[in-house]
DNA sequence: GAGTGATCATGG
DNA sequence: CCATGATCACTC
C-alpha cells in the first residue's frame, strides 16, 4: 500500500512519529474485534493458531502495514518497530507482561560477520512501539481481548547492556559453540529457542554440531519494567545510582559486599548505623536492608532488580543450625490459569528467575524481638540447569494433577471446622525442590478450579531442605 | 520433631 | 478488605 493510501484510509501519516503515536493512542481500550470492525480493509478469517495473529491484525487493520517478513522496521521511514505484548493477571489487581518479546531470528551464518551498528538486531531494536493487550487464554474470547496501553521505547537508554549481550551471543557463535547457547546466561537480550525447534548448521564448528534455531528476544522482566513504569514510575529507585555503580557487570557483587559488610550485626545495630527506623511490620528487616542499600524510601521497588527479574527474599533462620524455620512461599496461584500455563511463562518460573536470599537469624525459643535478630550472609541464587529440569518436572506433576482435577478428602481433626482437607497433591516430602501447599487467610479463603471444585488457595513453596542446602553452601563458600 | 494443613497479622 | 509473609498447631 502506498503511504498516501494509508493516510487516506487510516487517517495518519506513517512517515511521522507524532502521527503514529496519535494513532496508537486511539487503540487504548479497543478490543481486537472493534479494530477489525473499524478497519477499512476487507476482513479475512483470522487463523487463531498463528502466534503472530494479534500483531498482524494491528499492523494490518490499524496501521495499514502489510504483513511481511522484511528485515526492516515496520514503520521504516521513522525506524520504528511494532511489537504487541500480552499482559496477564498474575494475582488480582496485578497485571504483568506474560512473556519475552521476540526481536528477530538469529542467522548464525551472517551473525558472525555483522557489526552491532549495522546489525539486523539493532535495526529492529532502535525504536520499538510496544502495544500491550490483555491476554485471554480462552480462544473463544479471542476477539474481545483489549488494548491496554502502549509505549514508545528507544534503545539508547539501555544500549550498553543490550549490545554487550548481542556481542556475547556473536562471540559464542564465532567460537563454534552456537549449540551451547542458552537463554539462561543472559539478562536482557537473550538468544531464545524459536521456530520449529529444529537443529540447523552453524559456522566454525569443529564437530559439525547442529545448533537449535534461535531468535534474539528481550526477556520478560525487562519488558515488564516498561509496562509497569507506564502506570507509576515513581515507585522505582535505581540501585546503580544509590550505590554509584557504573555497570551491571558487578551489580550482584557490589550488592552482596554492601550487605555482607553488616553480616553478624543485629537489626538494631544496622538500623542505628544507617539511620533507618525499625518498623513494627513483618517487612521490618527488609526495610532496614533497603536503607542499608541507600534507598530513600524503604518501600521503593529496585529498578535494576525489576528489569533483571531479581527478587529479594528475607528468610528467617535458626541461630544455632542456620536452618530455615519454614519453607518459603510464593504468591498464590490461580488454579484455572495454572492449568493453562506453559512452564517458561509460568509465575513460578519467573519467581525463581533469580533470588537474593538474605538470611536473618534468631534464637528459636527466646528471641522474638526483631531488633535482636542478626543479619547473616546474603547470597544470590538461580536454578542451575539440573535444578531447573527437576523444578520443571515437579511443576508439571502438579499441573497434570490440576488438569485432571484435584481430589479432596475431609479428615477429622481438632481444628476450627473439625476436619482438615487432604488433597491428592504431592506433599513436600515427596518432592525435592518445590511443592504446592495451602496459602490462604483461612480455610474459607478459597479458589475454584476449571471443574468448579472449590479448593483452599494454594501456592508454590521452595522446600525447606533444599533452601537449607543453599544456605549451607553459601556459608561454606 | 518432622510433616503438613491451617491460620495469623500487617500494610496497602 | 485482601494478598502475602510468616508462623502456628495438630498428628504421628
Amino acid at each position: 500500500m502506498e503511504n498516501s493510501d494509508i493516510k487516506k484510509l487510516f487517517n495518519y501519516d506513517i512517515t511521522n512519529e507524532k502521527s503514529i503515536i496519535e494513532r496508537a493512542k486511539l487503540l487504548k481500550g479497543k478490543s481486537l474485534n472493534e479494530i477489525l470492525v473499524s478497519s477499512p480493509l476487507s476482513k479475512q478469517i483470522i487463523n487463531t493458531a498463528n502466534k503472530g495473529r494479534v500483531g498482524n491484525l494491528i499492523e494490518k487493520h490499524w496501521f495499514g502495514i502489510d504483513n511481511n517478513n522484511l528485515s526492516e522496521p515496520d514503520f521504516k521511514e521513522v525506524g520504528i518497530e511494532l511489537k504487541v505484548s500480552p499482559i496477564k493477571e498474575m494475582k488480582s489487581n496485578i497485571l504483568a507482561v506474560k512473556e519475552r518479546t521476540k526481536i528477530c531470528r538469529i542467522n548464525y551464518q551472517t551473525l558472525v560477520n555483522e557489526e552491532w551498528s549495522e546489525s539486523h538486531a539493532k535495526s529492529k531494536l532502535n525504536k520499538i512501539l510496544f502495544i500491550f493487550y490483555k491476554h485471554d487464554f480462552n480462544k473463544d474470547n479471542w476477539e474481545t481481548q483489549e488494548i491496554l496501553n502502549f509505549r514508545l521505547w528507544s534503545l539508547s537508554s539501555d544500549e550498553l547492556i543490550i549490545s554487550s549481550e548481542w556481542f556475547k551471543t556473536k562471540d559464542q557463535v564465532i567460537s563454534g559453540f552456537a549449540h551451547t547457547l542458552s537463554e539462561r546466561n543472559y539478562q536482557v537480550l537473550a538468544p531464545c529457542t524459536s521456530g520449529t525447534g529444529k537443529n540447523i548448521a552453524q559456522p566454525n564448528t569443529c564437530n559439525q554440531a547442529l545448533a537449535k534455531e534461535r531468535s534474539f528476544a528481550l526477556k520478560q522482566p525487562f519488558i515488564n519494567f516498561l509496562w509497569d513504569t507506564l502506570n507509576d514510575s515513581n515507585v522505582y529507585e535505581s540501585i546503580k545510582d544509590n550505590l554509584d555503580l557504573s555497570s551491571n557487570d558487578n551489580l550482584e557483587l557490589q550488592v552482596l559486599s554492601m550487605i555482607n559488610n553488616f553480616s553478624g550485626k543485629t537489626i538494631n545495630d544496622i538500623a542505628k548505623l544507617t539511620n533507618a527506623p525499625i518498623l513494627s511490620s513483618k517487612n521490618a528487616v527488609r526495610s532496614v536492608i533497603m536503607k542499608l542499600l541507600g534507598f530513600k524510601n524503604e518501600s521503593s521497588k529496585i529498578k535494576e532488580f525489576s528489569q533483571l527479574g531479581i527478587q529479594i527474599k528475607v528468610i528467617p533462620i535458626d541461630t544455632k543450625n542456620k536452618t530455615l524455620f519454614e519453607s518459603i512461599s510464593f504468591p498464590a496461584i490461580k488454579f484455572k490459569d495454572f492449568a493453562h500455563e506453559s512452564w517458561k511463562d509460568s509465575g513460578l518460573s519467573l519467581d525463581l528467575n533469580k533470588i537474593l536470599f538474605i538470611p536473618v537469624s534468631r534464637n528459636k525459643l527466646l528471641n522474638r524481638d526483631i531488633k535482636e535478630r542478626v543479619l547473616e550472609k546474603a547470597f544470590f541464587w538461580n536454578p542451575s540447569i539440573t535444578q531447573e529440569k527437576l523444578i520443571k518436572k515437579e511443576w508439571l506433576t502438579y499441573q497434570n494433577i490440576v488438569k485432571q482435577g484435584v481430589k479432596i478428602d475431609k479428615k477429622p481433626q481438632n481444628s476450627k471446622k473439625g476436619y482438615v482437607e487432604v488433597t491428592s497433591l504431592p506433599k513436600e516430602s515427596s518432592t525435592e525442590i518445590i511443592h504446592m501447599r495451602t496459602h490462604a487467610r483461612d480455610s474459607d479463603d478459597r479458589d475454584v478450579d476449571q471443574f468448579g471444585t472449590s479448593i483452599v488457595k494454594h501456592s508454590f513453596w521452595l522446600n525447606k531442605k533444599f533452601v537449607n542446602k543453599l544456605i549451607k553452601n553459601s556459608l561454606n563458600s
